[in-house]
DNA sequence: TCAGTATGACCACATTTGTAGTCAATAGAG
DNA sequence: CTCTATTGACTACAAATGTGGTCATACTGA
């Protein structure tokens, strides 16, 4: 469990979840302006992406198409709760002072916080 | 900037940060129950951190004691800062959303959040 | 005074990560 | 039909990380 992804896997599980069923040189393309990443890397980290059980392939003609084996939501979820707990002692509350205090949040950000208090508490 | 710490070399930061001035082998009672490490490891991580430039050295008879140059709330706030963006878009608001969903706040997080909502509005 | 111990200096080694290169097969451009 | 570009398979290789060993030396209690 909680299967760890580098940064750079990541990124193209990001990609991958906002697009599933994606091939490689698409993953490229979408990454293009953002990574400077040679194909051949992009392949690497895709195998071992597969190889680590977070994406699964299907054959597509002669090319794989990509899908996700873990969901964005949970990897997200999972992610926020190491983090918080490696250096806030698991509290949210330090965490968004933070964040705050290091580049603001945004007036959607405070309403999405407000809003989310109030269902909290009811 | 932005000096990259390990995940283990961050355990052994987080008691230097309490305990400034502290030596390797009260590190190690200090870390004793949380983690198992061998002395040599956390030598290594030490001799990593100063090398890396987060902790300096005072030299104290035959031994050193250890003194973060590095400030923990400034490593909190870039950490932070870098983990949103990785992970949510920059936006505060959905980390909160996932952790609250994940393990929940407690009660003191959300008078907090509240008490830093208000403060942002005013 | 001497043996055991703690310490720093230096070394070791597997794994993970970032970043590609080589090769062989194949599919499409002419 | 032939040449080139694409694709997957396999390989490479340095840096970072986790984990600890060796060695010489200096301290300390018996």
């Amino acid at each position: 469990m909680a299967l760890s992804v580098s940064p750079s896997e990541l990124e193209i599980m990001k990609v991958i979840w906002k697009q599933p069923g994606i091939g490689a040189s698409e993953i490229a393309d979408a990454l293009e302006d953002r990574k400077d990443w040679n194909i051949r890397t992009i392949k690497t980290l895709l195998a071992r992406l597969v190889e680590k059980g977070a994406l699964e392939t299907k054959q597509d003609g002669r090319r794989y198409l990509y899908h996700p084996l873990i969901n964005q939501r949970d990897y997200q979820k999972s992610a926020a709760g190491q983090f918080v707990d490696r250096l806030f002692g698991g509290r949210a509350a330090p965490l968004v002072a933070h964040l705050a205090d290091a580049r603001g949040l945004t007036d959607e950000d405070i309403e999405e916080l407000e809003d989310l208090l109030r269902e909290l508490k009811s």
